[in-house]
DNA sequence: CAGTTGACAGCAG
DNA sequence: ACTGCTGCCAACT
């Protein structure tokens, strides 16, 4: 984002967000262990809330919708892309989603993505 | 350079 | 099992 910077770890992040499966979704953080280290989970969220800077074609590269949080629930709290959006983009891939505690919920079991390898992307 | 922020996670009470 | 507190780490100010 920032001009001359690489910002390796935003870039990282996107890259990685783009290889969850249609139909699957992924959490912080395994995103996080995959371009960093398990710890760095919240930054995840972060670089995927920093995404709203990008041109909107780009954004629509990025499957956003399909990370959600390890408990299997929707967490955003942006206001440019809701939680309601998130879940309707999510059932559009025939992921069901359900309410459970006033959040929408996804059944990890069933839906979470299993990468082949969890080597960084390079 | 130091303090603050945040779309998380895991553990403690 | 459920709720709240704390650690994490990159980016921001």
């Amino acid at each position: 984002m920032r001009g001359g910077k690489p910002n390796n770890f935003f870039t990282r992040v996107w890259d990685t967000t783009r290889q969850i499966p249609r139909g699957r979704v992924a959490t912080y953080g395994m995103i996080a262990s995959i371009v960093s280290t398990s710890r760095a989970a919240r930054q995840v969220g972060w670089a995927l809330h920093a995404m709203d800077k990008l041109p909107p074609q780009d954004i629509r590269t990025i499957p956003w919708h399909r990370v959600i949080n390890s408990k299997g629930y929707i967490s955003t709290t942006c206001q440019e892309h809701t939680a309601n959006e998130q879940a309707d983009l999510l059932q559009k891939e025939g992921i069901e989603v359900r309410r459970r505690n006033n959040l929408w919920w996804v059944d990890l079991q069933k839906y979470l993505w299993h990468p082949k390898r969890l080597d960084a992307q390079r």
